[in-house]
DNA sequence: CGACACCTTGAATTACCTCAAGCCGAGTGG
DNA sequence: CCACTCGGCTTGAGGTAATTCAAGGTGTCG
């Protein structure tokens, strides 16, 4: 799934350029001139590869840094006090992991590779220094984070007041709006996770999931196949997402 | 619930004084010294009483100030869209509302006493510019922040993965906790808010919440008189709040 | 080729919802 | 003072959306 400079040769050590990503006017450091944007790149820390299946980071472990996502995708998932483990979100290009943990000693969650992916490493410590010297820097890191909270809040309402064909719908539309802002079509694209990372995340059973994409087939609002999607018909979808059959 | 201090006269007008006040050892200048804490104190701007169903922040509003409650309890809603009106948080004494407005320019949520209530209100920019100077501040509201983005994630596990049985129980458990921390008894406590929303935080109806209110009461795991709960069996209450029980 | 992970679809079950009725306490007004 | 309303709560009966269980299909990889 958006694979756009996935397959790019690893960047040269030592230095990441942001100038050159096609990401930065998304990404973190939004807002920086070039001046300040040159003085952010060169706090990044060893670009790192991973493989599908592999952890970025690892619930329990140590915070020291936060990473913005360059090629990929990842899920970002919570092991609850037993064994079940649950996705709490999907994070693509350009968008930040680790927040959860600034603040705080250690990762509350993992996070995972869902197919071949490359990250940027920010040591939050590095970042910190730095952005007592770029206000502008402060400002996205705290629009970060905000971010984040309505994002969980949209969450928090999806899952307690809405039908099943609701959440699915919504997460179809939220999927296509992230990768529309990325520059890609709307209409289309991979999904990059399991049918059970998508039933766990929307609190369904990996049956429903699938079930429901056959449903939404069937009536032409999307096709899809394996693991590419085809949305048909956006309204149509919207409109199911948003007051579709509402319980309660 | 939680009346602390909500029968003392209004502050003197001008300031109030942390040192004063009983929540000091859990409020977000935890960590501050004698001095920082004095410098924090003289941001405070008039501190702000409100009765029960008025409203601390409007969704819409622009943001501007930070809120710690400091006696009393709110309710977090967000009004969907349309008209639903959905609750997704419960404040109470120490606690910040406006977080997830912190570097956007608008609240997306609405901040609502659920009985009498004071709270500190912290001008955003004069925090900010003080958290310049105390090191500590700023990684209190970073602290702040990614504990909000926790507790968050915690929900998102329980809406998604819970039976109703298990999301009581862990609601029942969550407020405990919060009161114990704050130095009163876990054991019992009024609960502030009506079973509708209780209902609505936790995604079920209001006749379900009531139905399991009782069921509890009929194991006796609790007793409930209104809004008045003792908790007398919490060991079988973790039980169910932890394995009880699951689906899927 | 078999093993395995992933996905689809059907049938039966169930947890929770909706609808409906009734209770209680507080506030209001005749 | 009583009747009234109104909001909040409880409880029952019945319906249904989504689950669980189960079986079978497909593609990939060693």
């Amino acid at each position: 799934m958006t694979d756009h400079s996935a397959h790019q040769a690893s960047p040269p050590t030592g230095q990441l350029q942001c100038q050159g990503c096609s990401l930065c006017t998304h990404c973190l450091p939004l807002g920086l001139g070039p001046e300040e944007l040159k003085r952010f790149a060169a706090i990044i820390d060893r670009p790192r590869p991973l493989k599908r299946g592999e952890l970025l980071v690892r619930q329990g472990t140590p915070f020291s840094s936060l990473y913005v996502v360059r090629s990929g995708s990842f899920k970002q998932v919570v092991t609850d006090g037993g064994y079940r483990e649950h996705v709490t979100h999907f994070l693509l290009p350009s968008e930040v992991a680790g927040l959860d943990a600034v603040g705080e000693a250690i990762h509350a969650t993992s996070v995972v590779a869902l197919e071949s992916s490359f990250v940027c490493e920010l040591p939050f410590t590095s970042l910190e220094a730095l952005s007592d010297r770029l206000p502008a820097l402060r400002g996205a890191l705290y629009r970060c984070m905000s971010q984040e909270l309505h994002r969980d809040q949209r969450l928090h309402c999806l899952l307690s007041f809405a039908t099943a064909e609701r959440r699915m719908a919504s997460f179809l539309l939220d999927m296509s709006a992230r990768h529309a802002e990325r520059g890609y079509s709307p209409f289309g694209f991979q999904l990059a996770m399991s049918r059970a990372d998508i039933g766990s995340f929307l609190g369904l059973a990996l049956e429903t999931v699938s079930r429901l994409m056959s449903r939404f087939q069937r009536r032409r609002l999307i096709t899809i196949e394996g693991r590419e999607v085809s949305l048909l018909d956006l309204p149509a979808l919207e409109a199911l997402a948003e007051q579709g059959d509402t319980r309660r």
